[in-house]
DNA sequence: AATTGTCTCAACCGCGACTCG
DNA sequence: TCGAGTCGCGGTTGAGACAAT
């Protein structure tokens, strides 16, 4: 069900997660949140490419992916938003908590659409007996599957395109879109959106100078088999710097910390 | 038990939008 | 205003699971 792990031109491994880079990742991106996904893999130590990395965390990673089946008012929400705005799933995510963008886009594919196909084919199955009950009592409904073939369900609907599906999809249930907050999370994604994951910048500065020799990726650099290896420290400093705006001593201590690791070397 | 076909869904790809210097 | 870098979206792919024969 996922794809074998291979590596691409640039050297950055393709394919299925392993635990262990699901752990690197989930770690890092807790505690110092996303401030870049191009760069974060280098800092987390993974030999993975930044859309990889963000992919993996938004749609599986993330602690409040809302995985199992859906619910109905979940089914009747994407249908009623498939049909006012079409295939916008992340606004239609964006409509339902836990759930990504990616995995709505499946479940139209794989459920939805054939529910729907199913359905139409039943309603106009049902016309078109009538139409046969007017004209000949003995033919079967053997041409309702070609008839339902000529359906487009490949593509979701267009807006305003099928006013009865959700009638005849579900049995009547009001769902409010108000009902649900919006929690486009993921737009808070800049350096100090730490503070998304529960982190204050003022924590994640903390945190970042008291954790300094425990970097995910500083313990994790023996088996890192990118590029990077031992991706100098001072860039680690200088990305942190960066991020969390440090105040006037601490970029002091932090050039104080460089000169003293240069001549350490 | 072996083979074949179908389904599911995690992951990839390309492109447009956005941000920043 | 422009270009480079980055992000986010939607379409598509393909490996593994499962069902049918």
């Amino acid at each position: 069900m996922v794809k074998a792990t291979l590596v691409d031109k640039n050297g950055f491994r393709k394919g299925a997660w392993s635990k262990e880079e699901d752990d690197k990742l989930r770690v890092y991106v807790q505690k110092y949140g996303h401030w870049n996904w191009r760069q974060l893999p280098k800092f987390a130590g993974l030999s993975r490419c930044g859309k990889s990395c963000r992919l993996r965390w938004m749609n599986y990673l993330r602690p409040d992916v809302k995985r199992g089946n859906f619910s109905h008012e979940e089914d009747n929400l994407i249908l009623q938003m498939l049909e006012e705005l079409g295939n916008k799933w992340s606004i239609i995510a964006g409509k339902l908590p836990g759930r990504t963008d990616n995995e709505i886009k499946n479940h139209w594919h794989t459920n939805l659409s054939k529910k729907v196909k199913r359905n139409q084919s039943v309603s106009s199955g049902l016309v078109e007996k009538e139409q046969y009950r007017e004209t000949s009592q003995s033919e079967d409904s053997q041409t309702e599957k070609s008839e339902t073939e000529s359906v487009s369900v490949n593509s979701p609907p267009k807006p305003h395109h099928q006013p009865d599906i959700l009638e005849i999809f579900h049995s009547p249930q009001e769902i409010s879109c108000s009902e649900f907050s919006s929690m486009n999370n993921d737009s808070v994604s800049s350096s100090v959106k730490g503070a998304a994951d529960g982190f204050s910048p003022a924590e994640i500065f903390q945190d970042s100078v008291s954790d300094f020799w425990n970097l995910p990726f500083l313990a994790d650099n023996n088996d890192n088999q990118d590029g990077y290896h031992s991706l100098l420290f001072t860039e680690e400093v200088y990305m942190h710097s960066y991020a969390f705006n440090y105040d006037d001593d601490s970029i002091d201590w932090i050039q104080q910390m460089m000169q003293e690791l240069q001549y350490s070397n």
